[in-house]
RNA sequence: UGGGGUAUAGCCAAGUGGUAAGGCACCGGUUUUUGGUAUCGGCAUCCCAGGUUCAACUCCUGGUACCCCAGCCA
């Protein structure tokens, strides 16, 4: 259990297994039944790093004993989410691995009489199990004798016995306070396809007679888990003595907090009703705490690992404010990735005081202070701004008529004028540029607003998708996701799908995946600026 | 309702008898050609009530709130 420190804990426990010459050995098993999420990446992590820390090794096992609700497609995608992640995860296991041992092991407990055939059907083996307030009943098949457990358990084995009809139980505790002791389930009948197996077993074992001892087989000396499995352990327990001699090699269950994250969804069930009903796009979409959809909006696997450091690891509730992980990829890329100029809005500013075809080259750096190379940027007569920059409020930062504003990187300018549709839709602004502005201030003139742009001339089209958080106030958010064509400069023809670049003012953006190319700049909004325009 | 757990600021979270770390969020100052970044400062007496002690977030007693367990899921 956690205490306090799981690291001061877990030292403590690895110097006194290792009395015994264990290493540290943990590890992270997935079922194969969907794609991993955010809540799996903390796992993750917090087993590598443990086994980092003290000098051990992570495995990676898959729990695939439920052949009805597992598939190969998972694995790869597990496999490939993993990799991206960038941890290392020892050896490839699969609890199938072991069907044989452990159809030896639950033949064992049978002939030591620990183990039974069950007939009651699955509503009367729940009626017989009890509840809270009382105490479980013996099924009338309990005392059946050693012989018979053994032959019915062998003609499930070899499949002459119905789905449902017969069941093996550990033969335990029916008066158990801890209903999980209440002669659990050991091996049900389930006749279908297993995607490793294929079609030899006719019969599976449950979670709490796999893992144990699969995890004794691979020499796992910390089985860590959340807390939903805190009253299993007993159970896990149970089987190991039962089964083996060495107590000093039996692993032992720790049970940590899952990682919750407000306006976040996590839930297999719901993502997929979601999918369903054509509100999302699918597993990866950017709007999900799915891996390959945090991959997709462009979160970095460092800012992922770095959420999961920052929230620590306890056995308390916890309902993570999702600034953390806002913060987490803001500082993440904060260094790491070019800035440029991209306009969301754009409306057309007109520098009268330019004759048509002036044109300069303006040499820009795509990092302030750390070495990122540098770029052209083309200041033109006409140019694009964003409308919200354009402000009749007479705001500081903004631009409005007869004020004066920088454009970013190049020369002050005034407001003059500004032309209006019919429909009073603002159509064009016009204005003068100070010429002898170019990276200083007017005399006398103290400036706060600071505005991006680009120039009409050079520049290329760029649809930008926004979004917002999935859940508000835990209903699903209506207006979660916005595309918007906007105008960005002319390098988006040199960079590569998933790229992420800071679009000054604005925000973090990747490049899709997917869907971007030579053509088609798509951007996804990783996240915006702390306060943006 | 029986059993198993958890309670420290708006959200995470250190802390094991010597007088409440840190991060996020928020608020304010400085720097700044991004309303960004950086930087400086502000922001709790520890679920409640008793008790033990020179001294209690830490120990004891009694409460309260929330989470997990009654799948042939994991």
């Amino acid at each position: 259990m956690i205490k306090k420190n799981i690291i001061d804990y877990l030292s403590k426990d690895s110097k006194f297994r290792s009395l015994f010459k264990k290493n540290f050995i943990t590890r992270f098993s997935p079922e194969p039944n969907g794609c991993l999420h955010l809540g799996h990446v903390k796992s993750i992590w917090v087993n590598c790093s443990l086994a980092k820390v003290l000098n051990g090794n992570c495995y990676i096992r898959f729990d695939d004993t439920n052949p009805i609700k597992e598939n190969k497609i998972y694995i790869t995608s597990v496999l490939e989410d993993i990799h991206w992640l960038g941890l290392k995860l020892k050896n490839i296991n699969y609890a199938s691995n072991y069907f044989n041992k452990l159809f030896e092991w639950a033949l064992l407990l049978i002939k030591q009489g620990k183990a039974y055939i069950d007939d009651l059907s699955i509503s009367e083996i729940k009626q017989y199990r009890g509840d809270f307030k009382s105490v479980g009943y013996n099924s009338p098949y309990r005392k059946r004798n050693i012989k018979d457990n053994i032959f019915f358990f062998k003609k499930m084995y070899k499949g002459f016995v119905k789905e449902g009809k017969k069941v093996l139980r550990a033969k335990i505790d029916m008066n158990s306070k801890n209903i999980n002791l209440r002669d659990p389930i050991m091996y049900r009948i389930i006749n279908v396809y297993h995607y490793r197996t294929g079609n030899y077993w006719k019969i599976y074992p449950s979670y709490d007679f796999t893992h144990g001892q699969s995890d004794m087989l691979e020499g796992i000396t910390h089985s860590i888990c959340t807390l939903e499995f805190e009253t299993n352990r007993y159970l896990y327990q149970w089987f190991l003595k039962n089964i083996f001699n060495d107590y000093f090699k039996y692993p032992k269950q720790i049970e940590f907090s899952r990682m919750n994250i407000s306006f976040s969804l996590t839930s297999k069930r719901k993502i997929k009703l979601l999918i369903d009903k054509n509100f999302i796009f699918g597993w990866d979409d950017p709007r999900l705490s799915t891996i390959s959809g945090m991959r997709r909006r462009g979160y970095t696997p460092t800012s992922l690992k770095n959420l999961c450091k920052i929230t620590g690891i306890t056995r308390s509730n916890n309902n993570i404010d999702i600034h953390l992980q806002y913060y987490a990829i803001r500082s993440d890329l904060e260094n790491k990735v070019i800035r440029v100029m991209c306009v969301i809005n754009p409306i057309k500013l007109i520098l009268t005081n330019l004759i048509v075809d002036y044109e300069e080259i303006i040499t820009v750096k795509n990092h302030p202070f750390i070495e990122m190379g540098a770029r052209s940027m083309y200041f033109n007569r006409e140019i694009w701004i964003d409308l919200k920059d354009f402000n009749n409020k007479q705001n500081l930062f903004r631009l409005s008529k007869g004020k004066n504003v920088r454009l970013r990187h190049s020369y002050i300018i005034k407001c003059k004028k500004f032309v209006f549709f019919k429909n009073e839709q603002i159509k064009e602004i016009q204005g003068i540029v100070y010429l002898n502005s170019k990276h200083k201030n007017l005399e006398g003139k103290i400036l706060k607003g600071v505005i991006h742009w680009v120039s009409v001339k050079h520049s290329v089209p760029v649809l930008i998708r926004l979004y917002n958080t999935l859940l508000h106030k835990n209903i699903v958010n209506n207006n979660s996701f916005f595309f918007t064509d906007s105008i960005g400069e002319p390098i988006f023809s040199h960079i590569k799908p998933e790229t992420r670049v800071q679009f000054e003012r604005i925000g973090f953006f990747c490049a899709d995946r997917y869907d971007f190319n030579k053509t088609n700049f798509v951007f996804n909004e990783i996240i915006s600026l702390k306060t943006f325009i």
